[in-house]
DNA sequence: CAGCACCTGCAACATGGTTGCATGTGCAAC
DNA sequence: GTTGCACATGCAACCATGTTGCAGGTGCTG
């Protein structure tokens, strides 16, 4: 089958990333490598779990794989407004600075990519290496609702 | 003695501003709220428990406090790094967009107030309410002790 | 195909936060 | 000043998220 086949190419991909980190190409780390591929934005480890379904892992398994994918420096890792990890791929240079706007009525969470805001003058020494700019507010939606 | 009067001087605005928003003026709201008044910065349940030091109240209510703080719009509740959260007055006005520095090496949190950074540009629709920034990397102590 | 290092799963634990319920107290009416 | 009631507090138990230790399984290399 073609299904077939496609999955087991991008699988291979992945695992042959994973190798090239130098870490053995498991299931589960390629499971949730390729979740993370396919994720328009960040996930928690919830999210995951519900993602994988039937093909699901232990609790603490993922929560290793999510740290290694960090300490490898796959992924990054950041507590989001209602204190629970969010994981997402790490960009490949440009994906640095990263702004997400969170509408303080329906909850949801845009992320604003296209809008890079410069990084604030830092003290004498500082090494900048990340920026998240959290925005709160209303969503288009939710204000006209409310208008 | 004086150290009385003038204690007693400032709860009584803090009680009666409590007041002013519908609530009961409580030791335990007035503690609070003027702890959060003398704060530099946004401080966690913990910090809180530690500065009430003898005059401690218990765990809950102090958790009760702060969400009827949040509530009652006088104060705001953040999720920082490290998924605690972390309780700072309202401001009025002109305290919206607040910037931290986390140094990855040390911990440690700085607060950039100086710097406030110009918001980006939203979707058309949006209305902003709050902004926080978030950066990472080394601070200068870190990056200096590793050179 | 054998062995070892690394990975997984289970169970127990830690921390931060929440809920239910009985008791106490600020405040206002008298 | 006393009384009453609604609201606030304290306690204990609970929940969710994340972490640690350890025994057993498995990808990789030789």
């Amino acid at each position: 089958m073609s299904t077939r086949s496609r999955r087991s190419t991008e699988a291979d991909v992945v695992a042959a990333q994973i190798r090239a980190s130098g870490a053995r190409a498991t299931p589960a780390r390629i499971r949730v490598l390729q979740l993370l591929r396919a994720a328009p934005a960040a996930l928690t480890h919830h999210d995951i779990e519900q993602a994988l379904g039937d093909a699901m892992l232990d609790r603490v398994t993922l929560y290793r794989v999510l740290d290694w994918l960090v300490e490898s420096g796959l992924a990054h890792k950041n507590a989001d407004a209602s204190r629970v990890f969010r994981f997402s791929l790490a960009a490949p240079g440009e994906h640095t600075a990263h702004a997400h706007f969170r509408c303080d009525d329906c909850g949801k969470v845009y992320c604003l990519d296209d809008a890079p805001p410069p990084p604030p003058a830092l003290p004498q020494g500082f090494q900048l290496a990340r920026m998240d700019v959290d925005l709160r507010g209303r969503c288009a939606t939710c204000a006209e609702a409310r208008a």
